[in-house]
DNA sequence: TTATTTTTTTAGCTTTGTCTAAATTTATTT
DNA sequence: AAATAAATTTAGACAAAGCTAAAAAAATAA
């Protein structure tokens, strides 16, 4: 596994978060999610062909291949363990260890990582329940849904939140429902599509379908 | 105080190291410190007083002023910081812990650094024995001198070696001297400059003057 | 099927940080 | 004080990673 600027790692971890099972990941989609012009994705495209880490045809789209899958696996590794020490070691809200993550995760000393997830006691689950490649960039697998789309009596766990405004913020302040609150669905009404559900030996909490549509969780495994 | 580049900070921690209490630092003296040609670092004295952080006049050397020793200072901090966590915390050996944290020093957040220090329970020297400056930038003074200057009956912490052979290493392992050992000078002999010293309560060691002399120390306040 | 729109790529420019080779300034000798 | 040597700076080139504007290809609409 060679060494790759953070620019590079920046491009594979995107493609990564884009690339869906099936699908090609376009030069317009990788644009947008990465804040940069189209031409500038083309010109990486074919530095990341040249070093073999992804397919691409001109005006076809791309995809990881193996090596390329594997390099964005330890990316996603190194940031997700940073995320977990942030908040377990040093206090960290769940709403900053993102960005500091991003600056970390560059980092790529295998020894220093590998010794990390010790410390950390080999975490499986960062604390938006994403899991954490291990050494050999095995990962379990884990769906984000949407709150509203949650089975009824699983336990699933805060990721993120799709609408950012103060309002959102501000509800999920009063119900007490931060990223890493872990609950589960008691009900579902059909007459609004407002549910019920429970965090701990909290008391049950209602959740109207505007909201639940905005609550993304990680569950399974 | 701004963001700069990771190679903007490697020169004006260069120059922090190089430049001594009254003199000047001269281009190729950088250059030789820094590994690069006398014509990169012009370039990068012509940006550095461009952006108010050192003096610089053509062919008159340069050095840092407050400015650019206030920043020349928390990357000092972020780089002694870091060593700390990896040697007590991720349990590297001192030797290994130097390079990691060249790379960690320039993640520049600074609630991160201010975070970690209380994690750290706020060290105010490293395992080197050098003093870390602390969120202010006061930093103790402590001075690093060779084994054979050191004054009798003085605690001092072992910081560096200069030969690197395998040779040296070889005896320091024998004699159970390492980087971060605790150590006083008990008797210095005129005849051959041989010197006599003790670690904690581990019988007196002698120490020849070719060895007393590769042995850097820091001590004081 | 042709025309139009959208997407993608190409061509060429910019900045950062490096380099080499040549020119210039300062220091050292004779 | 000239001549030579050493140190430093300038000039010009290059690679990385971004950009804009124009060209080309693909997709969509008429």
């Amino acid at each position: 596994m060679l060494n790759y600027t953070t620019s590079e790692e920046n491009y594979i971890k995107a493609i990564y978060r884009l690339q869906s099972a099936d699908g090609m990941v376009t030069t317009n989609e990788l644009a947008a999610e990465i804040q940069a012009k189209p031409a500038s994705i083309t010109d990486m495209m074919k530095k990341l062909k040249a070093k073999k880490l992804l397919n691409y045809q001109p005006y076809q789209g791309f995809r990881l291949n193996a090596e390329g899958f594997k390099v964005a696996l330890m990316i996603v590794r190194r940031h997700r363990l940073w995320e977990f020490f942030l908040a377990e070691k040093l206090k960290f809200t769940w709403d900053e260890v993102h960005e500091v993550a991003e600056e970390l995760e560059h980092v790529s000393n295998k020894k220093l990582i590998d010794k990390l997830d010790e410390y950390l006691g080999f975490p499986r689950k960062d604390p938006h329940g994403d899991p954490i490649p291990d050494a050999n960039g095995k990962i379990e697998i884990s769906k984000k849904i949407c709150l509203s789309e949650l089975p009824l009596n699983t336990i699933a766990v805060v990721a993120s939140v799709g609408d950012q405004s103060s309002e959102i913020l501000e509800l999920l302040e009063h119900k007490k429902i931060a990223i890493g609150t872990k609950l589960e669905v008691k009900k579902k009404f059909e007459f609004d599509n407002s549910i019920e559900i429970k965090i701990n030996r909290h008391p049950i909490l209602t959740i109207s379908e505007q909201l639940a549509k905005n609550i993304f969780v990680n569950y399974g495994e």
